[in-house]
DNA sequence: ACCGAGGATTTGAACGATCAAACGCGAGTT
DNA sequence: AACTCGCGTTTGATCGTTCAAATCCTCGGT
């Protein structure tokens, strides 16, 4: 049971300040229709009534529900879901400030359109912020078909763009973690990465290879399967076969550790006889015993910019237009995994 | 610009139905008042359709956003966020099951009243869920004193109860903790705790205490500021000073985390010469070089819980009383810490 | 003194649903 | 035959806001 007193509404406001609805309406929204002394007396008379105007009767009259919709994932348990609670922060900062706010739901079916078609159908939302995308996603032809606004965190990997998208730039990532163990001297760079087919770990794979070219060195891609074990598996074959490497890039933090821990066992000393890089910068990253140098996504302003392109395509006033395609640089991480 | 094409209404499906608005409306309200041959015709019209209700329009008229709201912070750079993310799942699921959805805010300002202010103004929201409760919490007074439905993850830990809660008992926790060490042999159990004050960590301590008085050992209590440095120093001293503890049991993971770095400067063997216990389980525990036993939050069931509790104060049907005080159980995480 | 222009303000309608009360109608009662 | 009862259904009003159009008012021009 809520508490029962009704608050102020316009009509309250109007009748306190001896106006109409419409003026009052007009001060909130088009203050330069008013004149200054009639919106003096009635911005007093909001402040005295403490009215905030009604969200809800507004989207009705307006056809906007001023929410944006955010599907919330299940945490694998074994994982470490890096970075999207920093995203969501983010997302959910820069769309208050133009009086937007992020509704959370799950999708309990595989892909989850029914979940996004329930929420159109309810008008409960005006667009939607993809994340967790995956290469064939069907999320976003099945929103473009529909004119339904949106904005991807993440390329979806797949044929022509299908609407605007903010991403990190894993190659330019990968690239940089290469020739950083290069500068310390490294020449037999490895790299311990995902199956082909996934769109960010090709993506990583290709700033790595292109590195290699650039400095001349022969490309040694090893590929396993997500998880920790799987990662550390690969890495202790390189390990203890030929020429094994002096430094491995990895796809990601995880397999970093695996590799941290193949090291280990073997009596060697990370950064000291072998260097590890990860992608992501975990948490778990600035560890004790970890101390693993990473590439690290610049989250909070994929967040911002992402909101910013949405809230442009939907017309909110005093938002220029941001463009369709953000490809942000990552910045890595120095720690004790590439100390000498 | 959404998709243009308005979408069927009430009156919509009245008109395919041949029969009222009011009808329509019943079918979905109250099935029971409609006789079975029209509901029948109805169901047929909103499914040819594809109808939904509008959502806005309904919590126009019956006074109900159908939205709970919930305070996003912003991690701590240095901080593992634990758990606040699958609370906020399990939280957005129970909740979609009653037709509910969580609306996210952020606070700019202090104690982030002027926020839960701005969303009950614009009745944005039908009530809170509050999580990050610190001790003395300026919140649930404020919501309390206005009749605002709320639901505290986390006791207040001050003065007398205010508002329903779900929490998990710490000193439990901590007490097996104890036990579970005392069990493989320790008898001298240091414990490292934050400073006094913290009603979490106060609560931890005591379980500690407990299980000491039990057991008849004599409680070593150590405190150190959060944050991994100071951690790592007290544990550090511990083990340098005279009668040096067997085990360690921590208020938390990070503290944890910083023990064992300890215990490894001095080539010790985590496990085999002193045993660490953390609290959290985060997702960093189960790493390779970390391996650390922790005691694990039923953080899904305090999820589903908190939604139950505020839905049935909030009087949704169908919804029985849960009662206004839920303590739970957290359970013990056995890892290569704790194993001799 | 009249008229038209233009800005400030007000009025009526609408957004799409639910609530409260009225209505129509056949069965049972007197 | 008139009257009541109850069920199923419909009608009008309403939630609080904004849109579109009407109205009021002031002022300058002829």
């Amino acid at each position: 049971m809520a508490g029962g007193q009704h608050g102020p509404t316009l009509a309250s406001v109007a009748a306190a300040a001896g106006v109409s609805r419409q003026t009052v309406s007009n001060v909130l929204n088009a203050p330069d229709r008013v004149a200054p002394d009639t919106r003096a007396r009635v911005e007093a008379a909001i402040k005295a009534l403490n009215y905030r105007p009604h969200r809800v009767a507004r989207s009705l009259r307006t056809q906007a529900s001023r929410m944006l919709g955010y599907r919330v994932r299940p945490t694998p348990p074994g994982e470490l879901n890096p970075v999207l609670d920093r995203f969501v922060h983010a997302v959910t900062d820069a769309a208050a400030e133009h009086g937007f706010h992020l509704l959370l739901f799950t999708a309990d079916d595989d892909d989850g359109l029914a979940q996004y078609a329930e929420l159109l159908g309810q008008r409960a939302v005006d667009g939607f912020i993809l994340a967790d995308t995956v290469v064939g996603d069907p999320r976003h032809r099945w929103l473009a078909e529909r004119d339904v606004p949106f904005v991807s965190f993440g390329r979806t990997w797949q044929g022509e763009e299908v609407g605007p998208w903010v991403d990190v730039d894993g190659a330019t990532g990968t690239a940089e973690a290469v020739e950083h163990v290069y500068a310390l001297g490294h020449r037999r760079i490895a790299y311990l990465g995902w199956p082909e087919g996934s769109g960010v770990g090709d993506d990583r794979l290709s700033g790595y290879q292109a590195a290699c070219q650039r400095l001349g060195l022969t490309p040694r891609v090893v590929r396993a399967e997500q998880g920790m074990a799987p990662g550390h598996a690969r890495a202790a074959e390189l390990l203890d076969g030929p020429e094994p490497p002096t430094a491995i890039v990895c796809v990601s933090d995880v397999f970093a550790y695996g590799a941290l821990r193949a090291i280990a066992e073997r009596g060697l000393r990370p950064g000291h006889d072998v260097a590890v890089v990860g992608f992501d910068d975990t948490p778990a990253a600035g560890l004790p015993g970890i101390e693993l140098t990473s590439v690290a996504q610049p989250i909070e302003q994929a967040g911002r910019t992402a909101v910013r392109v949405l809230l442009h395509a939907l017309g909110v006033p005093g938002v220029p237009d941001p463009g369709r395609a953000h490809l942000l640089r990552p910045t890595l991480t120095v720690r004790a995994s590439t100390s000498p």
